[in-house]
RNA sequence: GGCGCCGUACCCAAGUGGCCAAGGGGGAGGCCUGCAAAGCCUCUAUUCGUGGGUUCGAUUCCCACCGGCGCCUCCA
């Protein structure tokens, strides 16, 4: 059981990760298309994939994330025309707001790929598929041939004749088989384009992702990720025309992973439907850690609903962990010198959280566990202060470590209070406020102490008295 | 219509063929406190959509039904 197993999407069932190389992962996500601002849904992904590569981390491995930008395709070259810039503009500037959005979520960037500096390989690639007989050219255009191979529909499970019978899609006439997909486009006048063996165009929906996956991590690649919603056509296709590229020798990817959808109002969260909360609107609103454990408190398979009021609830949950560890700390500085932490206390805990964390990153019942850390933490400063006796000092050491690594190193989820450069001086001031009004509690002038405490409540400043002494801190957000 | 997923307490949400069905939020009571706050303790699913079946035993496996969702078209 202490082996990190991965639902494979391709196989329907969890497997346990053998990586292609020992010791290394190579991963891949589809990024997007920058042409609009990022929203919860595109984040779910990103944050997913932070943690599974956090996680690799800790289990030791060296990781190799490369995710794409499609920078260029229908939509944004129609929103250069809208916006009156050019198509590398649009993408500039999404892409750019994009690695912000992430960056600001305290997400470790992968190594980010642009479709544009890679024609040259897209090119080839299509020109191979040509050349292999998976692909044909019509007035300019490239089509894959999905009846040229057999395992088209592996990773969706469905097989070409069942989905022509269900077709909702216009039949292109010059297709072979409606399924067909294009992997060049020839350009209409006055698009961008460039120059190809078929006349100027550019590349079809699917082929950057192969193109720039295989050159970036090699043939039967670790971790192909997406949205579930990529599942059909996209990865689906994707499969096809590496695999055709690949000759069929050799699988084009080892896992599929796909996250679930962030719904909203009863309807998946998505561009097209206009049905969506921007990044950046909920950055405003919510500081990253909450927005962070809101996202993680529920499978990452399973679609979420978005909702203010989970929102508010991972706010409360985060203000729980934070409090048991400033109490913590605050019963530790008192101490004359750290003590020695008793891990056998944390060890149980920590095997548990690493169980749930090798079972498909189950970040919800992960959280779980660092919920009972903090809980004993709480018992454990409870009994603490019932007794006046510090013999819990080592284990309650342990039990913060633990904590801390759970939530900060594997989730991602910063437990310190913001470090604001005024921090150090409301720092300094708090500690005399908490000063005088003591001396006023000790005179029994409880209408003044409480009053100081009402109007620094007022002003988002709880206080809070304990016979350990007072400790104060920031409302949460 | 096809493929697939889900239905667990007031809300959110893990999970398992058989120990008390995690955890968070909320609510109730108690303890602590000058009062608060925080915290601790107890309680809040004899039960896991409904009806069958398999089994010594099912919430967990199978079937049917009801309800919700995703994909089949751009989509993270």
């Amino acid at each position: 059981m202490g082996e990190l197993r991965i639902y494979n999407t391709l196989t329907r069932r969890e497997e346990v990760f053998v990586p292609r190389e020992p010791g290394k992962v190579s991963m891949y996500a589809c990024g997007l298309t920058p042409q609009a601002p990022a929203h919860v849904g595109h984040m779910r992904g990103v944050i997913v994939m932070d943690i599974v590569q956090r996680w690799f981390e800790q289990l030791g491995y060296e990781v190799n994330f490369v995710q794409n930008f499609t920078d260029i395709d229908d939509k944004i070259i129609r929103r250069a025309q809208e916006e009156g810039i050019s198509t590398q503009e649009v993408a500039e500037k999404y892409s750019r707001m994009y690695i912000e959005d992430a960056q600001a979520l305290g997400v470790r960037l992968p190594r980010f790929v642009k479709v544009t500096e890679h024609m040259n390989d897209i090119i080839e690639m299509v020109q191979r598929l040509v050349e292999y007989g998976y692909a044909y050219v019509v007035d300019g255009d490239v089509y894959f041939s999905v009846e040229r191979f057999p395992e088209y529909g592996k990773l969706s499970g469905r097989s070409i004749d069942e989905m022509r019978a269900g077709a909702r899609v216009e039949v292109d006439e010059r297709k072979r088989n409606p399924l067909d997909f294009a992997l060049w486009k020839a350009a209409k006048p006055g698009e961008p384009a460039w120059d190809s063996p078929w006349g100027p165009g550019r590349p079809g929906w699917h082929i950057e992702c192969t193109t720039l996956s295989l050159k970036y991590l090699g043939a039967a690649f670790d971790i192909h990720a997406g949205g579930m919603d990529l599942i059909f056509p996209h990865h689906e296709n994707e499969i096809a025309q590496s695999e055709a590229y690949l000759r069929c020798e050799m699988p084009f990817v080892r896992y599929w992973l796909h996250w679930g959808p962030v719904r909203l109002k009863e309807q998946k969260m998505s561009k097209s439907t206009g049905v969506f909360v921007p990044i950046r609107e909920l950055r405003q609103q919510y500081e990253p850690a909450v927005i962070r454990l809101f996202l993680l408190s529920v499978a990452y398979r399973t679609p979420l609903e978005f909702s203010y009021e989970r929102l508010e609830e991972a706010g409360a949950a985060l203000e729980r962990m934070r409090t048991a560890v400033q109490r913590a700390r605050a019963l530790l500085r008192t101490l004359p010198q750290l003590p020695e932490p008793e891990e056998v206390v944390a060890q149980p805990y920590r095997e548990q959280f690493r169980e749930a964390m090798n079972s498909d990153f189950n970040t919800a019942q992960a959280l779980a566990i660092a919920f009972e850390v903090v809980r004993e933490i709480n018992q454990r400063l409870s009994d603490a202060e019932g007794t006046g006796g510090l013999q819990t000092a080592g284990a309650l050491l342990a039990l913060l470590n633990a904590l801390q690594w759970m939530v900060e190193t594997v989730l991602g989820v910063p437990l310190e209070i913001r470090a604001a450069p005024e921090m150090e001086l409301l720092n300094q001031l708090m500690e005399r406020v908490i000063d005088w009004r003591q001396q006023l509690r000790a005179r029994k002038i409880f209408d003044l102490a409480d009053r100081i405490r009402d109007d620094l409540k007022s002003l988002g400043i709880l206080l809070e008295d304990s016979p350990q002494g007072t400790l104060w801190r920031l409302k949460g957000d």
